[in-house]
Formats: structure tokens, sequence, C-alpha cells
DNA sequence: CATGAAAAAATTGTATGCAAAATTAAAAAT
DNA sequence: ATTTTTAATTTTGCATACAATTTTTTCATG
């Protein structure tokens, strides 16, 4: 039995007395190790180091890596430890288009879905990205950039394309992570997401899932490019 | 060490020398009876059993579970078993929908991207399954048919797309497998993989786009129907 | 010094053990 | 007879052990 949980405790599930399993608390932290650099694109997951730093066996560190194989983020080598999945140019380009492509598919569903009450959401979300764009707050632009991208796939209502956005959105969130910042890429994005709106508002599915595929390649295509030669472990 | 390999061994690797891991022998193993209803939607997953059967002991079954979870196959349930997930309706609408908003992606892109030797490939494929529908060779058929998806999808050259679909093209694939044949629209079928060629033929992406959502959707509409109110292992 | 072979050390994959949790069966209470 | 409580059994999650594989280090040779 391992001592007090070294992990944040996870928030009350709403299906009330269910712990969360070990080997998925694992998942969660090595998914934000692996999103936020600490375990950097092509590196070798030793799994002695790491149950040393978490405190915790080799059986749930193993288990969540099967995890996070599937979802792509590590790639496992048989006899020869897992690697994190390198952040490669061409495959970042692809994760765009492909995440693009689900995003155009769900904007076009959200447009004839989306209830008032989550209309009005995103109309107060977008103003309050306006305002931080207009104060230069890029981090609170950011949170309110994603939570829209986010609402708006949910808005489609369907389960199944949100959770295949939600696997390739934590590469997204990676490749974002480690690319550069490009400023003049704000305001271009601000006015991409306006039209967006525009779009909703209108119900209109498929202007609202052009603009925001095409909203989401171009972004893919700074990231990509600002990928690339990124230092990352050889691989 | 286990006796002999219970399973089919493996395929030469493209990578030689490098031996399959048991988990993933295990996975494939278990893909393929959920897919084809040895371990029914709904069905308690026991792990004593099951390594009984494949005569392997718990651990790599476990891990074979965790990717399968990934997959949407499997649904944990910390401390009560894994059940293979139900097959329900309103989930197979979804994914049918998020199949068919992913192959019409794919078509677009595939239409100005396929290879002449692919589409000659696509061709003859095409002549072969119409030969079949003529025969009324079911099987055959149903083959052709779902090389064609697989190839318009790889022709779009877009990995992160391919695998994706991958991973939703399985549980498509079981819920086909529950489905009862429907014989009208077999010819309907034919004729729309009829427009979807000359679509690809033509290289036009938006047409064959369309011609391919539509064609799954339409698809999926039935096969949702024919899965709802099935005898599965209540959940 | 470079290369290859052998030995030692480290890591990986899987099997097994054990405590905790859940389920089932039996006994007691109503 | 039904319901509740208790006991027994089974299953699950995780830790640990062990053999196989890989990697690193050491030694021998040209």
């Amino acid at each position: 039995m391992p001592p007090a949980d070294p992990m944040p405790s996870p928030p009350a599930a709403p299906q009330p007395l269910r712990r969360t399993a070990l080997h998925e608390q694992v998942a969660t932290r090595l998914r934000d190790m692996i999103v936020h650099g600490a375990l950097r694109p092509g590196e070798r997951v030793s799994e002695a180091t790491l149950c040393e730093q978490l405190d915790i066996s080799r059986t749930p560190l193993r288990e969540a890596l099967k995890t996070l194989a599937a979802e792509g983020l590590v790639e496992l080598r048989p006899n020869r430890g897992a690697v994190i999945t390198p952040l490669r140019q061409p495959e970042t380009l692809e994760l765009f288009e492909t995440i693009a492509g689900m995003e155009r598919i769900a904007a076009e569903h959200a447009a004839e879905r989306l209830s008032l009450a989550e209309l009005r959401k995103l109309e107060k979300l977008h103003d309050r990205m306006e305002a931080c764009h207009n104060a230069g707050d890029l981090k609170p632009y950011f949170a309110c950039n994603q939570e829209i991208h986010r609402l708006i796939v949910a808005g489609a209502h369907n389960k199944v394309l949100q959770s295949t956005h939600g696997f390739l959105h934590t590469r997204m969130s990676r490749a974002r992570y480690f690319a550069l910042f490009v400023p003049q890429r704000w305001s271009e994005s601000v006015a991409e997401h306006r039209r967006i709106m525009d779009a909703l508002r209108a119900r209109d599915g498929a202007r609202a899932g052009a603009e925001l595929g095409a909203h989401v390649w171009r972004t893919g295509q700074i990231i990509a490019q600002a990928v690339d030669g990124l230092d990352s472990v050889a691989s």
C-alpha cells in the first residue's frame, strides 16, 4: 500500500465514492508532464526513475503507459523501453489537418445544434477573449480561446466526436506548448474567431465549418513550422 | 515463461527480429473477440477466465485491457472489473456520424492526393465489388467494400487521420457484425460507391467528400437501427 | 588506438503474492 | 416469509520477484 497520494487528489467524481484508480492518476500526471515538457519529445521513459519520482510501483506506471501509447503520446518499443513521442513537423501538420477537419465537422453540426444557452456562453467567452486581446493579456486570452474551441466541439452534441477530438487535442496542446508564440497571428486569429461566431450566430453550418477548419489549419501551419528543428531528444 | 504461443503467430514484422510483446498480442486477440462477439457487449471481463483461456498471466491481460479501454472497446470500472463496451444506439449513431465526417475529410484530400497507382487500384477493387454484387457474393463484396474505404482514407496521405480512423473503425466493425444485413441497402450502396468513384476520378474533392460522407452516414443509420434492442448483456 | 568478445549491470516483460474491495452465501432478526 | 447483518469467498489493484533481454563496462587482441 503506497503512502499518501503523491499526486493532486482528483476532484470529487459525479459518481460518489468511486476513487480513481492509481494507473489513471499516473496517466493523467504523465500526460501533463508530456504536454508541458517535463518529459521531452523523444526522451526515453525510465520506469525506475519515474517510479521513484512518483513513489509508486511499476505496475500502475506500465499500465498508464499503455493508455498513453494508445493516445499517441508515448511510443512503446518491446524490450527497449518506451519513448515520449517525438515532435515531428510532418506529423504535426497531419495532426492539425486532422483536427481542423474534425473541428470543421463539429462546427457544422454545432451551428444547427447549439442551444441558446450554449450560444450565449460562446458569445460571452468571445467578448472576454476580445477584451483580453485588446488588453494584451495573452494567458487569459488563450484560455478563452481554448474554451471556445472546446465548447464548439461539445456543441455538436456528439460524444464520440468529442472524445476523439480530445485525444488529438492533447497532442495539439503539446505542439502548441513547444511552439513559439507568434504575435502577428494573434490579430488574425481574433478576426477569424469573429467570423466563426458570425456563422454560428447565423446557424450557417457550412460557413461555420469552413471558417473554423481554416482557422485551425492556419494555426497548425504556423505551429508546425515552429516545431521544425526544435530541440528534442534524438530518436 | 509461458508455453508455446497460444495465439496465432504475428506476421513477420517489417522491423526484423522484433518480437511482438505479449500484451499487444493479447490486445489483438481481445479486439477480435470483441468485434466478433465472443466477448459480448456489456459482458463482464473475468480476468481469471480469460487468463485460463489464453494461458497467460494476469499482467499482460491487464495491460491489454488498458489499451482497449483507450480505444473505447472496453470500459474500466475501478474495483469492479472491466466490461465490454455496450452497443448503444445513440452512441452508434454518433460513431457513424464521426466516421462519416472523417471519411468525408479523407475523401476530400484523397481526391487531390491519390497517386495514379492508388486510383487504379481503387478502380479495380470497385469493379471487383460490382462483380460480387452482380453474382450475389456478399462476403467478398464486403471485403472489397471495406478495402475501398480503407484505401480512400489512406489516399488522404495523412497518418494521423488514418490511425484515428482506424480506432473508430474497429468499433464500427463491431456494430456491423451485430447488425443484420439489409438487402435493399446493397444496391443503394453500390450506386453510391459508383458516385464516389466518379468524384475521385474527376479529382473533385468536395463531391467525393460529400458522397462518401453521406454514404457512411446512411449506412450508419441503418446499422444503428439494427443495433437498437439487440440482445446484449445488461449493463 | 580501434575492434570484438566476454562479463557485469541495468532494464524490461511477465508471473506471482498479498491486502483491499466487492460479491456471494449463510445466519440472525423482524 | 422478508430483510438485515455477518461471514466467507472471490476478484481487483498494486507490489514484488524472477527470468529474459538489452545496455554498459571491462578485457583481450591486432
